[in-house]
DNA sequence: CACTACACATGAAAACAATTCAGGTAAAGG
DNA sequence: CCTTTACCTGAATTGTTTTCATGTGTAGTG
């Protein structure tokens, strides 16, 4: 973050008056002259180079340029006033915080959660979400689920999953694959990428040496979760890993289309949790859980 | 937003102090003095009235209400970052900008979208999610599809479909409902509830005259398209508006369990669009395809 | 069609906040 | 045990933000 940042006072002038649309209703918010937030809006956009507001007679107006800003700027305050709030709301006492990334928090962990629930009743569980691994030295989560180790001392990482990749379509999008029986009968699919995950049907196309499948083509979605529905409704070939398919492939809702082809990631997935006296009964009991959940996905008869 | 916000260069200086584990780090990245980015942690602290550093002796250490607040600034300046690198990057001219509901786009925009950029190549499609409707004066879209319809000027609304909800469930759960037949067999049943719309299930059971259904036991999901994710993976019985669900109930995947219980919603879908000459012609073009898509849906047979 | 009210702009001056400076503490390392 | 590193603190300085006073343009009103 060394990228340069408009100032924050302006910022927050030019959010509240356009909030408002109107400098003088943003100013009393801000407990201010109206002319102070003129001053800062004229500066924001100085620093911008950028027109913000039609100035009219009666009323200010936004441009389109101040209504691509203006979103952006509410929400980001928004988090602020927010997470401020709840840094200085009383905390409740023995919550386990679990981080998890969306897709698996979605299609494993919800729908087992309320299992855990009934066997800790005493222990409450927040889970939340990110695409982004947790630094234990900058968040205050108790644990996490991730691909690959955790840097960092005082942590204990556990094995859950292997990791290995393979493409699963709906029954639907399988019967109209060409007659091509390997991969190779790819070329007519329709590929759903993850954008975060660009590199993921490079690798796997590679690993199976496919040539003749475009890897750009296709469509893009922005976590596994939202690529993984609309294989299930048909739109074409994801590529998955096993948790988060596990259920839909027992249900013969998606086809783990070529078994034998796997491209194997030598990341693991791992339930990493900080080595906490204070924290460790409920990582443990957490921990117990997550290990005979595991078992039961394995005796899943078509797995 | 007539809330308190904590000075926000302090903030700043918080956020760059705990990124780098360092005031001398942080006071380099934001060129300034190290005292100073001391002083701008103290007067936050002071501020919240709470530590956020343990001061160690070559070092500080972010204490635990410290990890709770940095990831929230961390993201919060992120998005700020990336918004006004966004607004100053030079703009794609003809693109078509559409705000839908995160559960609308999964589940009836995106599956259907390679098929009008079939027949409009020309048409670039952006989609933005939200689970906020749009507001046309502060946000530079074309158009949203949303229920109920939009206050502005300068708008064109299209109906395009009702708004009913009824229950849903896969056919697992379906079996495993008790024997009763009516909407008292929810009574055993797990009940997905979709927070932000927590009335949903109240006036649903309200509707029906059921009373000894608990509206308030169940799990919780931050959109409809998570709770009907359970549904779909046998967690229970969620509540879902017809666009939502319509491949799924057609692929048999998920069933309407009391079609003759439904309550409408006097908020209807609308197409919401600008009247205006420069966006018109692409805005026609989706819209026509649009009404034709819903078309299609209406005949699939089992709807 | 003046007249009033309203909303924003602007430049200089005043008020306030942020930063530096200089001196201090404490711990680790050779 | 002296040096280096890293942060703390209070007073002085610098610089930013706000106010004040005044000016402009437009909409509404009798």
């Amino acid at each position: 973050m060394a990228k340069k940042i408009p100032p924050l006072n302006a910022l927050r002038s030019f959010e509240a008056a356009a909030r408002h649309c109107s400098f003088r209703d943003a100013a009393e918010e801000l407990c201010v002259s109206h002319s102070a937030v003129s001053h800062q809006v004229k500066l924001l956009e100085r620093y911008l180079n950028l027109e913000l507001f039609t100035r009219k007679a009666r009323a200010v107006e936004l441009t389109k340029a101040g209504k691509q800003y203006y979103p952006v700027l509410r929400e980001a305050f928004e988090r602020i006033v927010e997470g401020t709030e709840h840094l200085l709301a009383p905390q409740r006492p023995d919550v386990l915080t679990v981080q998890l990334y969306n897709t698996f928090a979605i299609r494993w962990m919800i729908p087992r959660l309320a299992d855990f629930q009934a066997m800790h009743p005493e222990v409450s569980v927040r889970l939340t979400m990110s695409q982004q691994d947790v630094d234990f030295d900058h968040e205050d989560v108790d644990a996490c689920i991730r691909v690959g180790r955790s840097t960092g001392t005082g942590l204990d990482h556990l094995h859950l999953f292997s990791n290995e990749l393979f493409p699963v379509c709906s029954p639907k999008v399988f019967a109209s694959l060409g007659a091509e029986r390997g991969p190779k009968a790819l070329a007519d699919a329709v590929i759903l990428h993850v954008y975060p995950s660009e590199q993921d049907w490079r690798a796997w196309l590679n690993g199976n040496e496919v040539n003749d499948v475009d890897p750009s083509a296709g469509l893009q979605f922005d976590s596994y979760d939202h690529a993984l529905s609309a294989s299930l409704q048909d739109v074409g070939v994801a590529l998955a890993m096993q948790p988060f398919v596990s259920r839909e492939l027992s249900a013969g809702l998606l086809i783990d289309i070529f078994p034998e082809c796997r491209v194997a990631n030598p990341n693991k997935w791992y339930f990493v949790s900080r080595r906490e006296p204070s924290r460790q009964k409920k990582i443990q009991k957490f921990q117990h859980w997550l290990v005979n959940s595991i078992g039961l996905d394995a005796n899943i008869p078509s797995l």
